[in-house]
DNA sequence: CCTCTGGTTTACGTCAACGTAAGACTATCG
DNA sequence: CGATAGTCTTACGTTGACGTAAACCAGAGG
């Protein structure tokens, strides 16, 4: 345990960045960086000592899983909140794993955890078989509407020709 | 061409129902239809002498069509509008098919509409690839911890075996 | 005709998810 | 050290998609 650093922990000094250019990078605006924030949907990982906002990678990740839940599930924010717990719980027993004393409580938050997952994954197999029947359908009736151009195509063709011939 | 019944046209005098039957088998509120009127999105085939609005089955698919095109695809009331219109454009096409004098203008609309129905095809196939991707992130992470989890039962049972043992 | 039940218009309310603006403060650079 | 760009809090505004309430009308049944 020789000191390697002024760190004890192994945060590897990873580079922070303001609210700015988390917005840039994510291509939210920083007004919603700072509502998601306010109902406790991403908290900066610090902040400077003049109260700046100190965003990690980490952060900048979870702002476009909250945009990925939002467009591909439909979720709203209180629904991706709970989405979000689980899926941090999940991480943050990957962080003790050995250093936990009861490992009796560690099971059933990871069984919690998983649940949700599970669910979450239903929801997406649900979601995707609704829409493949959609688009099934979408198929159709575009190959249908597109015989009928065809065919109208088709007979303009041929009066074209009827005119030309006479 | 002998007369059949009152009607001209071929409507076998289909059953119109009042706004209250509409909602309930719809599953939306009469409100909201009466929404849907107040922005040009849908209305009602036509009204009783009073005044009362009557649906007829085509106006109640019309309805599923846009909580379709909400649930699935995420679309707000004006991007529905846009989607319906060239549906209905299609289906009305339909309609005179012979009896239009001027095909050329025919073959326009009709191309017009494919083109549409082509870009919500589109749509739909990359949200079903985007949701096909985060499925599988979401099975291979369930995957990941669902090992762990049983990781720390065969510890735990393994624990409770020694303590049977001693 | 009267009484229900269902429907109509008009209009204000609501909720989520931000947008926008003001005024003060912070960080960085020359 | 001053200028400039970036960020802070506070607070009111907006937009879509309806909810809700009031007061008045319509249609069917006894």
């Amino acid at each position: 345990m020789h000191a390697d650093g002024p760190d004890e922990t192994q945060e590897r000094e990873e580079p922070l960045r303001g609210i700015g250019a988390v917005a840039a990078q994510t291509g939210v605006s920083e007004r919603t960086l700072r509502y998601y924030e306010e109902i406790g949907l991403l908290t900066p990982r610090d902040h400077s000592p003049g109260g700046m906002r100190r965003y990690c990678s980490e952060d900048i990740a979870r702002v476009r899983r909250i945009r990925e839940l939002q467009t591909l599930m439909g979720f709203n924010l209180e629904e991706i909140r709970r989405v979000i717990a689980a899926e941090s719980r999940l991480s943050s027993l990957r962080a003790d794993f050995r250093a936990s004393s009861d490992s009796e409580h560690q099971r059933e938050v990871l069984d919690e955890a998983l649940q949700a997952l599970d669910e979450l994954r239903d929801a997406a197999r649900s979601k995707i078989a609704a829409l493949q029947g959609f688009l099934a359908d979408l198929d159709e009736r575009f190959a249908r509407h597109r015989r009928r151009l065809e065919e109208l195509q088709a007979v303009h063709d041929a009066e074209a020709k009827n005119e030309q011939e006479t």
